[in-house]
DNA sequence: AATGAAAGCTTAACGCC
DNA sequence: GGCGTTAAGCTTTCATT
């Protein structure tokens, strides 16, 4: 990682606030703009940078019943499932886990009649043996900030 | 306080993109540039739109140990241990869930060491009778967009 | 790598419909 | 609610160090 201090402070400024003019950026750093300028596009083409975007509110929004799904697959299969079930929009994560099962999914959809429907889509995948959910009941947090310290 | 079509269009653009220029969506949208303005300034103070973050490379930075921890309370505790975790940076996530625990935890870290160190202090919380702790090995998805059709 | 300067574009505020 | 205008501010490029 060849990120100097200059390179880590953008980086916390456009984490934390994603819409900053860089000549803001250069004036806080006290740095000339088109030294940020370039900084910045150079953070975004390496791949630190990976996106901008409006973070919404899920809940003023009414797309707030979030639930886990714990998947177990025949021997080996798990990376094949997790690719098909990547496609589904209504799920945000898959994670291959230790433990007793071998997926870990974070879905989150408008009402829990969606989610059964998933959970009945996601039970007749080839490879697929067993499915267990639990439900939030209310999600305290929800922060994906990486700590740049 | 509903949102019509044009909103939801703002809306989608901005989580895609949450740097694009205003006068850029007024462009895609046939629209003027100060009825654009108007509008996200109201989508922004509503709440509909929380914040504007840049999305970093957990993986280039190498804060990329991801882990969920299931936590037991005493009868009735989970919210104050709730409201106690969420002061913690490395846990992302924060839900309180149905099934056998009380809460589900995600956490993220640099190294293991660093989840042993947060696993004894979460076991030490008052209220805290149980944890159980599965790592991720690998990270299939994370994606935290909102379906808004 | 970093910079100042300048052209072109964007934002934000105002008044009008 | 939607729009055009405008001044101030921003982005982007380029020649220079």
């Amino acid at each position: 990682m060849d990120l100097d201090e200059v390179d880590r402070k953008i980086l916390k400024i456009l984490q934390a606030d994603g819409r900053l003019a860089l000549s803001e950026i250069a004036r806080r750093l006290n740095m000339g703009n088109a030294t940020i300028h370039e900084r910045v596009n150079s953070l975004e083409s390496q791949g630190y940078i990976r996106q901008y975007r409006a973070v919404l509110d899920a809940e003023l929004l009414s797309i707030d019943q979030v639930a886990f799904v714990r998947v177990k697959t025949n021997a080996g299969h798990f990376s094949k499932v997790a690719e098909r079930l990547a496609e589904e929009a209504a799920i945000q994560e898959i994670h291959e886990i230790t433990g007793d099962a071998d997926l870990l999914l974070k879905v989150r959809v408008r009402e829990q009649a969606v989610l059964s429907e998933l959970l009945a889509t996601i039970g007749s995948y080839d490879g697929v043996t067993e499915t267990a959910t639990e439900v939030a009941l209310r999600s305290v947090k929800e922060e994906y900030d990486l700590n740049l310290e």
